[in-house]
DNA sequence: GATTAGCACTCTCAGCCTGAGAGTGCTAAC
DNA sequence: GTTAGCACTCTCAGGCTGAGAGTGCTAATC
């Protein structure tokens, strides 16, 4: 158990260290931060803290740097929990008035202004529903035996597929056919497609197989990849600056399903996550903290949206802006499918 | 005017230092490579390629590395054009076979692909027509006053946005006028259906006025984004291993606009362009070679692919590796469109 | 005249040393 | 419980040094 003053103490260095990168002595913090008292006694508070593991030492007399339980308990109990400025907040609500309604743009922008306010990576997924409905499905002549398949489903995600066909069908056949199926298909799942019993010509069997396979694959991957921006900050990132501590994060964010490794372990729901360090499963994370949060209509359709920086990163405003930026998010999607 | 021999020392300089990375020096070039000349004989020679400006010293009394006109001479004529082993090719072929038949698939494949066999950075652009043409529209209704607007281009293209209607429409509605507005347009460029004089209801004036933007914007931009991977071999090259070195890289690639202003240049139909240091535009790019060509179907539709990396890159393999992927993209491509 | 051996000279680089600076822990006094 | 004083430890930048690599010049050789 750490005394107020302990907290207090914590409190600075953490601060501290995560404005300058270097680790912090008890005289700056008694030269810089009005607790009135000593550097001896800040020392003697120090030694206690280090003990308990919440800071620990580079090197043998040398100032302090804040270890994972000590971000740990900086962000579960010690951090402000601050709003983004409302300035702040009515310039980026106007960017996303500004691009065209449309999922896919905000999903970009999102990625973009997140990553800018946060200087560090940030990385926005395609929001998914639970389970894939079929809402419209259209088939378009491309040659004789071609045709293109696209599947319009749930939240307005389109699919498309070449297929080839054993009969050559005119553009007027296909758009019959489309009709028929549509009739019968619209606002089922998968399974409920495979579970009905209709009776279909063989090139129409064609055509429902390719739909149940593409819709099969949309169920298992984990949608479009995510978008993922700032890349480059974390170059600028002291701990990082070497290139060879950076190759891991870089390689992380090339190999999709790294990635996704990263992202899935959130509950739907779940408002914010904050996994620090040896916290992430993913090994190559081990010097990094991501910061996670769910958006979308709870139960419905929701993605996630998020940071990854180096540990040492400004948990207060990382914070504030994913849960921000997470909230405008839902309220877009939720206009859009509301 | 280089002499056999001396073109020959040249090309062994670049070898070399292509390989290692090191300035080279006259006792490595005559132990190494069976010239059957002195030291001392390598040297004067040396001292001419340099009066030339084919090679530099980085500083007094160091081996020597190849200037950018160097790089150039070997680029146009000293340089071997081999092909890619047989074995690469089938085993490239293979993965193109093993994905499905999407053109999406296969410019993320080629992308992938291409960054490996080379080891530095690929990009691949969607491939465009000349105009798009409008192949399909459909009309799908969301709810009350929204429908999903639906447009399918040449090439398989797909463009949808949410439209917001004056009037409320069924499904029924939206599939009678979506069928009259194909009748009319189909085939058309954006010019085209602006100069066509049809007689429109007022919610119909609202679609096509949607549809005219929506082909507009597709004309302006260059289509999507491009392909990058491998973004993370830029950190592996001993010239960017320190990190400020290679932000500049990375934040080309995460401006989309500069990224295209690289990508740009080419001339439709060009085969290969090799573009070296500060013969690039772009200044951030001026520590940089690219390599670019173009593929598709001349004339109709064509896209960029191609190669970033340090100007000490492995010309002759990266050469044949953008040669042989853009050939093989333009047999797929030929295929899908053909 | 082209080629080459010999040699003095130049420059980098890793390793070592050193002193300044920052910070600690301990002790004793307040 | 708090603090001044002090000896001690560790890092880091800067300077020095010798080894190593490579050059250009000169004079001898083919």
């Amino acid at each position: 158990m750490l005394t107020k003053r302990e907290e207090d103490i914590l409190k600075v260095i953490i601060g501290e260290y995560i404005a300058t990168a270097a680790p912090v002595g008890s005289e700056t913090i008694a030269r810089k931060y009005p607790l009135d008292i000593s550097p001896a006694t800040i020392r003697n508070e120090m030694a206690h803290l280090e003990g308990e593991g919440y800071i620990t030492q580079p090197h043998h007399s040398a100032g302090r740097i804040p270890s994972e339980k000590g971000y740990r308990h900086y962000v579960e109990t010690l951090m402000d929990n601050v709003e983004l400025p409302p300035s702040e907040q009515r310039l980026i609500r106007h960017q996303f008035y500004q691009v065209a309604s449309e999922l896919e743009q905000w999903l970009g922008l999102a990625a973009t202004i997140l990553s800018q306010l946060v200087r560090n990576i940030a990385m926005v997924t395609w929001p998914r529903a639970v389970k894939p409905r079929l809402k419209h499905l259209e088939l378009v002549s491309l040659r004789e035996f071609h045709a293109l398949l696209v599947l319009i489903l749930e939240e307005a995600r389109l699919r498309q597929q070449v297929i080839t066909l054993d009969k050559a069908m005119s553009q007027e056949e296909l758009s019959t056919m489309a009709r028929r199926l549509n009739t019968a298909f619209i606002g089922l799942t998968t399974s409920q497609i495979k579970g009905m019993t209709l009776a279909l010509s063989p090139v129409e069997e064609q055509v429902v197989a390719a739909l149940v396979r593409m819709m099969e694959t949309e169920e298992e991957r984990e949608g479009k990849e995510p978008y993922v921006s700032g890349l480059h900050y974390i170059l600028g990132q002291p701990e990082f600056a070497s290139a060879e501590k950076a190759l891991p994060i870089m390689e992380v964010f090339e190999q999709k399903n790294v990635l996704r490794s990263i992202l899935l372990p959130l509950p739907v729901g779940e408002g914010l996550r904050v996994v620090i360090g040896r916290e992430n499963k993913e090994e190559m994370m081990h010097h990094c903290t991501v910061v996670l949060s769910c958006y979308g209509l709870p139960g419905e359709i929701s993605g996630v949206i998020g940071v990854v920086g180096p540990i040492r990163m400004h948990y207060e405003r990382t914070v504030s802006a994913v849960r921000f930026l997470s909230t405008t998010m839902s309220e877009l999607v939720s206009g859009l499918y509301g």
